[in-house]
DNA sequence: CTATCCCGCCATACG
DNA sequence: CGTATGGCGGGATAG
């Protein structure tokens, strides 16, 4: 009951979407190279987000408190060689005893949020899986190793996994153990998906969407049915693939997705019942893949100026879908190797990333036989392709 | 303020 | 039961 309250009271208001629709008069879409527009004759006023502060609902009870036990205090066996610095984490067990124990004096860095971004622990699992990888023969890895030696929790290493799975990057092996295919297969897997993309209507739908969000404000709530875990099959992997079509099967031109508009469009069913953008929590996780999405490349994030606002929009950046090209892993790698200089790196981290360099330099080519059809793959999101016909 | 999104509790799956 | 996975949302942090 209240939960739908909180739900909703969190949804706060539909992100109005530049569309086509009423004020076509700007020049031409094909203007937006990537980053910013200019201006545009968009009318924001017709899009009214009632602000509606009631509801404080501030009712956070029961939910006992968080134990002040983080029994993964002693994580990182690896005894701290020459850590230059403490690399969050590890640190200690408690942290109401010093007030501010955040950005560390020295280096000037911002040891924060940032550094433990799931986009930055992508990075570093890209390089560690790299390194793992350059001496089995299996390429076989293991989870709880990948996890001490990145220096995380096991738990976030699923995040990242759950992804990579869905980019056919990597494939469940054991328990615990994967196997990586590498992303070479990324310009094919595009195409798989754009075309599937195309056959499951998706364009329309997105379209449908940004327009919907953009004419109204409200809609009658509390007409939902589906509980906060069944409205979809909300599978992380699907939603991930489900994404990515997503993206790039807009016009070459532009591929570009609010996260508002990706989200309703990939969660909630057609316009059969509302537009407004799902859950807060579904938001959340698109996030969370939208995150390892970018630090791979294979999106970014970009701000349209609508009015006064700004609003973000998602533009793919990969590489295009090509049956036959293939994915260069180690400029990926490199990219970021490079945009980071001061990467809060594990001191085990540190000498893969040399590791990696000095491969690079070696100009180590380990195509082919990567990453194969698997026979039985066969997933399919499914994007939950319901009712467009039904007349509501 | 709002947009992001880290953290880690705890449900679920499996044995 | 225990362990492996990963859904989910509180509430901290960035802008």
């Amino acid at each position: 009951m209240s939960q739908w309250a909180a739900m909703l009271e969190a949804n706060k208001e539909n992100i109005p979407y530049p569309l086509d629709m009423h004020a076509l008069q700007k020049p031409t879409v094909s203007q937006i190279r990537e980053a910013v527009l200019p201006e545009i004759g968009v009318d924001v006023s017709t899009v009214t987000h009632s602000v509606l502060p009631s509801s404080p609902l501030s009712q956070k009870s029961n939910i006992s408190v968080q134990s002040q036990d983080p029994k993964l205090s002693g994580y990182n066996s690896e005894s701290v060689s020459d850590s230059p610095r403490p690399l969050g984490l590890s640190t200690s067990s408690r942290r109401e005893s010093s007030d501010e124990l955040d950005v560390e004096s020295e280096d000037g860095e911002v040891t924060s949020r940032k550094e433990k971004s799931l986009g930055l622990l992508c990075q570093r699992f890209l390089i560690a899986m790299n390194e793992e990888t350059r001496t089995s023969m299996t390429r076989e890895v293991h989870l709880e190793t990948v996890a001490r030696k990145m220096s995380v929790e096991k738990r976030r290493i699923y995040d990242i996994v759950n992804v990579m799975e869905a980019l056919d990057a990597m494939s469940k092996t054991n328990k615990s153990y994967y196997r990586w295919h590498g992303l070479e297969g990324l310009p094919k897997l595009m195409a798989d998906l754009q075309k599937e993309a195309i056959e499951e209507r998706l364009p329309e739908r997105v379209l449908r969407v940004e327009q919907a969000m953009c004419s109204f404000t409200e809609l009658s709530p509390g007409s939902r049915k589906a509980g906060t875990k069944d409205i979809v099959d909300s599978s992380l992997l699907s939603l991930e693939e489900a994404m990515e079509l997503d993206s790039f099967l807009e016009p070459v031109s532009t591929r570009r997705v609010s996260l508002d508009v990706a989200s309703t469009v990939l969660i909630k069913d057609p316009e059969t019942e509302g537009f407004e953008p799902p859950s807060r929590s579904r938001c959340r996780r698109l996030y969370d893949i939208a995150n390892v999405l970018v630090a791979l490349g294979l999106i970014k994030k970009v701000h349209y100026l609508f009015g006064t606002k700004k609003i973000p929009l998602f533009v793919y950046c990969g590489p295009e879908p090509d049956e036959n090209s293939t994915f260069d892993v180690n400029a990926c790698i490199e990219r970021f190797l490079a945009s980071n200089a001061s990467t809060p790196l594990t001191p085990h981290m540190k000498a893969t990333t040399a590791a990696v360099q000095h491969s690079l330099s070696l100009g180590k080519r380990s195509n082919s036989e990567a990453n194969l059809r698997a026979p039985m793959s066969q997933k399919m999101p499914r994007l939950k392709c319901v009712s467009l016909s039904t007349a509501g």
